[in-house]
DNA sequence: TTGGAATGTCAACAAAGCTGACGTATTGTG
DNA sequence: CACAATACGTCAGCTTTGTTGACATTCCAA
């Protein structure tokens, strides 16, 4: 029967085949070790981990977020987010400011100490992109994008999109 | 200084701005926590975690495969693959034989059961990794497969390409 | 003024990584 | 043969990062 198939499928739908898939997500449990590998070692040093790194990146990338919209991006609760917020404020990387509207928010700011982390961190991360992306080329770059936001959960393409195309 | 550079650019080297780096970063963080979504949710009914997942995946894979091998595939120390594959033992997914050339060696193959679990596991994974292939097209898929294998460290790739293209 | 939302904090716990040390087979080598 | 190296397992202890549940505080809004 799979070799009936086979050739009625044609090289369109091959790219579907259950051994592709797999390699697929083999590819991405690989690649995702080498994404967050530079970073790792960097924050190892700081003693810091992943969890500090994605505060102030996405800090550095939505300044004066509170700690709720936070929340709903990490997809982590506000006990584990606030234990690596409350580190990051009190080694002076994060300012806190009550919110002037409402005074419950906090809104949440790297200060230029932390900016200079996020640099060095996204540094070693977007080099290694950079090289990625050059070794691939501009077709395969649309192609990466276009797969890993199919990937997404409806709720985390809502936020990947709610933060795209920012001036810097 | 910027403003006189980007006309030169092209579009050819537009896919290399800090910002389309940035969100490639982004996208692999958003897209990561999709890919793993499903089978988290079969293994938490299970008390499985992400390891168990990983070792039963690759176990499958690589039929017979010696601690050893595995633990360079996965890249953690013995002692945390060890919790993991004694309570996978223990509870009849994993079969260790002694080795029969190297009798210090031990083999690792799923029983039945464990076979059933990395079936469950890898329908979920491959449903959602199928419906962003088909989304997306297989143009797309062979970019997003280029894409990552180039962000891949020398001996992850090392490690993917041995798996590549093994008959079913 | 009272209910609910946002925030923060305490405690307890689990998964999964790490280092270091040690024991036991087994194998390869001088 | 003697000894070093390899493969594996295990004990103890520690870290990061996630989880629940409970509870207090502050403040907005009906």
């Amino acid at each position: 029967m799979a070799e009936g198939l086979q050739p009625q499928m044609g090289q369109s739908l091959l790219f579907l085949t259950d051994e592709q898939l797999r390699k697929g997500i083999e590819a991405m449990f690989f690649a995702y070790r080498g994404f967050t590998a530079d970073p790792d070692r960097i924050l190892a040093q700081k003693s810091y981990g992943r969890a500090h790194h994605r505060a102030i990146h996405f800090i550095h990338r939505s300044p004066g977020t509170t700690v709720n919209n936070l929340l709903s991006i990490l997809g982590v609760t506000k006990q584990s987010l606030n234990r690596v917020l409350r580190t990051l404020i009190e080694d002076g990387l994060v300012a806190s400011t009550v919110g002037k509207k409402d005074k419950r928010e906090r809104h949440l700011h790297l200060t230029p100490l932390g900016a200079a982390l996020e640099r060095e961190l996204s540094d070693a991360q977007r080099d290694r992109m950079r090289a990625a992306y050059r070794a691939a080329g501009p077709a395969a770059v649309a192609g990466f994008r276009q797969v890993l936001e199919a990937m997404m959960d409806d709720e985390a393409r809502h936020h990947y999109e709610a933060m795209k195309d920012r001036p810097e």
